[in-house]
DNA sequence: TTCATTTCTTAACTTAAGTGAACGATTTTA
DNA sequence: TAAAATCGTTCACTTAAGTTAAGAAATGAA
């Protein structure tokens, strides 16, 4: 399990021994059943994630509804905004199935960036990365319907479609639940055509 | 309006006089007037942007049509998606208005960041926030109605409103000109009740 | 296993966005 | 300056998403 986090680690910087010691040594990992809230609205959190194994999300509440807005799944990371910006968390974050994680709070990155100067640079090419590819699905999601989205989901991740329930799915799509439905029912009917 | 940028990088580090000369003999200022386009869809531009003055925008050209998908004024900074994934751009950049920019392309920030290792962290740190609020921008799009976004982005940048035309915040907003027209004309008349 | 809860789908109705067209008003450019 | 192109708005019509409600299916807990 730990060579999947070294997998990753290795696409952006290369460790010595003693390096990945020093990073087994902080023990990290974590398993988390499906269902376990990792952070509630209003908390000011210091952790990060990194999914090794399962599918965490994170919700807002709003009128009382659930709104999903993101997944992570394997090889994905995650760094609550509460972390960067100190201010209160405005989502929850909860696990979608059994799941194995990393879980690093800011301060033993801060030891970590300034033991190993690599990391620095790791972590600034990543969250580079991360805000490019941020930015053209927020593109994509502007210029395209909600059925051009689910199309797209079906093509980029459909994984997630088996994995999550519909109505996580879609307010991730940016409409409701029936609407899901609906928008599904009519793609089946072109394809019967 | 050397200043402006020190201010914003001040917000990160803080500079010597020497390395503040350094930046300045790269000679990174560059005037741009209304409708120079600054990327074309397919190049595999180096280049990175921050607004001094002025307002620019990034848009996606589909069925022939123009969509806007981000703006950038004063303090902001844009890095191109092809600059950090080499892949010909998807989108096209060009000045809303006549602006003052700098321009830097990654070969400089290579140097400048192994010159001086605060620029690294500096960078690392800026697209951490940036990321993190990107984030944020894209689950409230999600999670609110056009009409919300509308009101949304009168709170947030009312600016915008007033600089830029109409069918450019339509899609910027997700939804066609005369959608925008319309919805617009209803919050007006809601506001006469 | 059974009961309760949650989840997914369907349907009828409402509301709002997309579409195509028309019209001045503004801006561009020849 | 005159003609052409672009821009913003309005309208009528179409399409699709939101809303409310109901029921079937799946899931979870006692």
């Amino acid at each position: 399990m730990q060579n999947l986090l070294f997998d990753f680690i290795s696409k952006y910087v290369s460790l010595t021994e003693d390096e990945k010691n020093a990073i087994l040594s902080l023990n990290l990992f974590r398993p988390a059943k499906k269902g376990t809230t990792l952070l509630k609205k209003g908390q000011l959190s210091q952790d990060s994630y990194f999914v090794l194994k399962g599918c965490i999300r994170t919700y807002y509440v709003l009128d009382g509804e659930e709104k999903t807005t993101a997944f992570y799944t394997e090889m994905d990371a995650l760094t609550p905004h509460c972390v960067i910006d100190k201010t209160p968390s405005k989502y929850f974050i909860s696990c979608v199935e059994d799941s194995i994680l990393t879980v690093s709070n800011s301060d033993m990155e801060v030891e970590i960036n300034s033991k190993f100067p690599k990391f620095e640079k790791m972590c600034r090419v990543l969250s580079e990365e991360l805000l490019a590819k941020e930015q053209i699905d927020f593109d994509e999601f502007k210029t395209s319907s909600p059925e051009q989205r689910y199309l797209n989901l079906l093509q980029k991740r459909p994984d997630l479609i088996q994995r999550v329930p519909q109505h996580q799915l879609a307010s991730y799509l940016g409409i409701k639940p029936q609407s899901l439905s609906r928008l599904r029912a009519r793609i089946l009917e072109k394809s019967r055509e």
